[in-house]
DNA sequence: CCTTAACGGGTGACGTGTCACCAATATTCC
DNA sequence: GGAATATTGGTGACACGTCACCCGTTAAGG
């Protein structure tokens, strides 16, 4: 990170960060950056699932309902429309989850957890809890936990404001 | 995010997180995803260049060296390695940057900016961050992007005490 | 020295995420 | 009731990130 901060002198002052901003900003990003990587490759080895088929598997069990509607899982998951279909694509073709014909709205679709699906998330949600646990949880202070669920909230919120965007 | 909440009491209440952690947890994630999201599509629609290109370029105009080792901007960036080498080579073939032979080890190539890579950063850097600004900096309390930053530290040690893997 | 290990960097294949675009069904509104 | 419109979901192409694995060079250790 070092480098990031030698000969600021020649830029216009207000294109850059502030220190605290930087730290803040770049502190960010790596921290999610490491997190996702450490995350992933412990549950593909572990597991032989992705962080992304265990945010659908885990959306899907912790449902308590049989199926849910592809919409619902995107509500959920908060991921671009086609995203979710690629995905639910190559977890269907793995056989962790099923499509299943929707009948009250035609355009539709069920989607559902396979037994094999389900073992798969049983098998790995502990596991990967603990991992969340060691690795961020527990190494943040509640106070602090507190603090970023607000921050997160107030970025959201003001995200959605300017959703003039397509399908977000 | 509702479903994700519904009937919890079936499941191991250790395997679980508590109310405090998942929104600390699950608003992590959505933040970064949404932020990385906004962000990217903004930079490719108004300068052509992505996220990781950004990275890259400002690493190496940040640093006011008129070229890089790949090691060094790894060591700044924190990617694996062959993400960074493919970064690259997609960077060189649309002219963003060159890469350099090394003398002084032969098995090194330095890496510098064309004209064109200078060029695209310049344009974007004022706006990228004015973005930065407006979707995070700005909207995070002052007090709150220190604690975060200070989160991101400690969290980013505790990930590298298990440095057990090959090339992280 | 000369062997062995470590370092610096790269390749190809494969899974993932986004975009532009499409097909079919539901809904709205006259 | 029929045309415009919104909703639900999907496809194919392409850029990105990781893995397994490779090559050439430098450094270490006998």
């Amino acid at each position: 990170m070092s480098p990031l901060v030698a000969r600021l002198g020649r830029v216009n002052e207000a294109e850059l960060l502030t220190d605290r901003e930087r730290r803040a900003w770049y502190g960010l990003l790596t921290m999610q950056e490491d997190l996702h990587r450490h995350l992933s490759r412990e549950l593909i080895r572990d597991c032989s699932i992705t962080l992304s088929d265990f945010a659908v598997l885990s959306t899907l069990q912790m449902s308590g309902r049989a199926a849910m509607r592809v919409h619902e899982v995107r509500a959920a998951v908060r991921w671009e429309k086609t995203r979710l279909t690629h995905q639910i694509s190559r977890m269907t073709s793995r056989g962790l989850l099923a499509r299943i014909r929707c009948d009250e709205d035609r355009r539709g679709v069920w989607i559902a957890l396979t037994d094999e699906g389900r073992a798969a998330i049983e098998a790995a949600l502990p596991g990967h809890v603990a991992r969340v646990r060691a690795m961020f949880l527990d190494v943040v202070p509640p106070k602090h936990l507190e603090i970023l669920a607000s921050i997160s909230e107030s970025v959201l919120e003001g995200l959605e404001e300017d959703a003039d965007d397509t399908g977000s």
